[in-house]
DNA sequence: TATGAATGAGCCTTCATTCAT
DNA sequence: AATGAATGAAGGCTCATTCAT
């Protein structure tokens, strides 16, 4: 009778429960089998019988968190369908932002993404496919309104809408790549409490970088 | 006091050479020394004669990098004083994607930060105080110039410098981050020749977002 | 008592019938559980229930392939009593090369004896006893009858006989042993289909031999 | 100042002596690293030093077997050229036994062989070019001079000396092959000593049955 | 009776490091 | 100053086996 959700007490559900943390924290190359048996109180072999080998052990942990990560935070977190486009850009930001910086209990799915992307491995094919495609679809979607009223984008537009789309999420991705650069350089600055904070001001900076694009001032 | 970038035929010199390449390809802890000495041509026991473990090496080769790229791309590129801020903001940011996208022959200086960046290891504090510490505030001072006139930032007004920092640097480093995951998204998009493209997109997208900030605009 | 020959659906049938095939191509070392299981369609604990171990199966699977073996190819192949010797010794060639080349339905049953004798396990004394002496004792007597007219064998007798079923023996098992050696040496030469051809060279062969010793020439 | 043959006190050296010794006893998947560095006093990673891996040693204990047995016991046994094809026939099958029954110290070249041929390995495919084949080439160009009077082999004929060779052959390996059956048959039999015995029966078996085939008597 | 899950010993290999020269 | 040889710790993985159901 599992109270918990789905079961997470069998051997297979608290590996890649622990496998989840270990490669966030290490990385796929740096983690080590033993430390993620260890911490699921689990046999070595445990990992070869369940997922074939450290290897299939991570693309499992990868879907987990995907499936897991975007039911959890959803791009549009329950927004209406009618939304300006200015409310949807803003609520994608801070739901990337809580992916990727929040504490919840499992925290390592975005983490883990971020680590996917930074330093990949033969994985990333299926990740970008199955997980980064729709986001960045609905971001484009999104920038393409509010870049202009209505015109399928086309040609030189698909371009600024692609690099629009690269400087929003960089710039949510710094705070979690460069973390450790952040707290050396301001050690008292943001917290995981900032979030709301940080959301803010990309939003606002990068609200006012479309519509300067927009304008299409010259440099 | 041996110069090594006069004389990099030394056993010493070739090891910095070859371990920068390794170091910013495969990152720390991917890297092997047998690697790094075969492609230097020495023997396996050299990093340990000549800088104590794999560590000091790393060490070496990131002290190396620090001075030779800043010297190569100095943050103003040369720019004369009484340049515009606007000016300069362009500049730097020119800089920075040359440093981590370009090709040159010390082409791993700025994509050995960029991995200490986003996967750190113990050398990262002397890093930041060395390198990013003065990048990060001669952009600082840019920002602020841009942000107010004249007053010195205080309180509100630097945790906005700082964001817009952020925000400007983390545009930079998605396009070498996230490389990966951009070759997967749009295979024929964006490569090293594409440098001017983006550094115009990334100044042009930040000026309008500083300059919304400055107008104070509510969300 | 079940009668494995005729209910083989059963998993202790099918698991013998696998193992033979994994055996007899792996040899008992090489060979896994693993595979012997998923070839009888059962379950990796299927072996220990029902044999004990990896060995209990493994002697399980030579006394039925002795049993069987002997059954399905009688050393005089049905030849009758009244044949003669020269006869006789040319069908016990012919069906010892049947046993080890042949590629019938239960093609193990002289392979893994074959390599039972090449590279013996702790089975060995049984499979002896309960086989090979059987085997070798018929091959005597029709030697015994080749090499003299009716007197007992004694003595230096024996050691003849004994030599002389070593001779023919070796003869024979060459054809599976070094079996691919032989394909390395003469790629195109000799295939199951040629087993009529090498039972006239070794019979012929082997009954000059004879003759030359019961001569009793010098070197 | 190595007294002994070949200086083999080094390590490398001695790999190839433990690993021979284990290679022969237990075969190659069977043996283990450990073992075999156990025996010659080095460390489990020598072997991946000197060797590359456990593949490698094997490799280069073949090479250092063949180069070795061929060169203590020639074919001919130093025979002079104008013997005759028997006394050359019988220096042959003299000089293979030895090989593969020898107790001299390296006992295990001829072992080795042996089970290569049993069990062969990727490694058989050079083994055979480099050192079966001369062998059987040899063995060939006696059968050749025996079964007619110089008129070079062709068709019908090459068969039958590729099947007495293997007739020879085959009669020689089963002295070693099937020892431990040998053994159980007839327990006192035939211990090393009886080299002597063993390469007189199958010369004498052998010449006659060549005989009776160049005589071609119908079965 | 039969099974899916889990185990622990042991395998080969790789690594940064140290030693003797 | 520099090297080839050797080291021991640790890693991922495979195996026959046992456990709980």
């Amino acid at each position: 009778m599992e109270d918990i959700s789905k079961k997470t007490d069998d051997t297979k559900g608290r590996l890649i429960e622990a496998a989840g943390e270990v490669f966030a924290h290490h990385g796929f190359r740096s983690a080590t089998v033993r430390e993620i048996c260890s911490r699921a109180g689990a046999n070595v072999a445990a990992v070869n019988y369940h997922f074939r080998d450290k290897e299939g052990l991570y693309v499992a942990v990868l879907e987990h968190s995907l499936q897991s990560a975007t039911r959890k935070y959803p791009p549009d977190l329950g927004l209406r369908d009618q939304a300006t486009p200015e409310e949807k850009l803003r609520t994608f930001i801070h739901s990337f932002l809580l992916r990727i910086l929040g504490e919840g209990v499992p925290a390592w799915h975005g983490k883990l993404m971020a680590r996917e992307i930074a330093d990949p491995t033969d994985a990333l094919g299926r990740v970008v496919q199955s997980s980064i495609r729709p986001l960045h679809m609905y971001l484009a979607s999104i920038l393409s309104d509010l870049l202009k009223e209505g015109k399928p984008a086309e040609g030189e537009e698909r371009d600024v809408i692609f690099l629009c789309a690269m400087s929003i999420v960089g710039q949510c991705l710094q705070h979690f790549t460069g973390r450790r650069v952040i707290a050396a350089l301001r050690p008292k600055s943001f917290n995981p409490a900032d979030i709301e904070r940080i959301a803010d001001h990309i939003t606002r900076f990068s609200l006012a970088g479309i519509r300067g694009l927009r304008a299409g001032g010259s440099l």
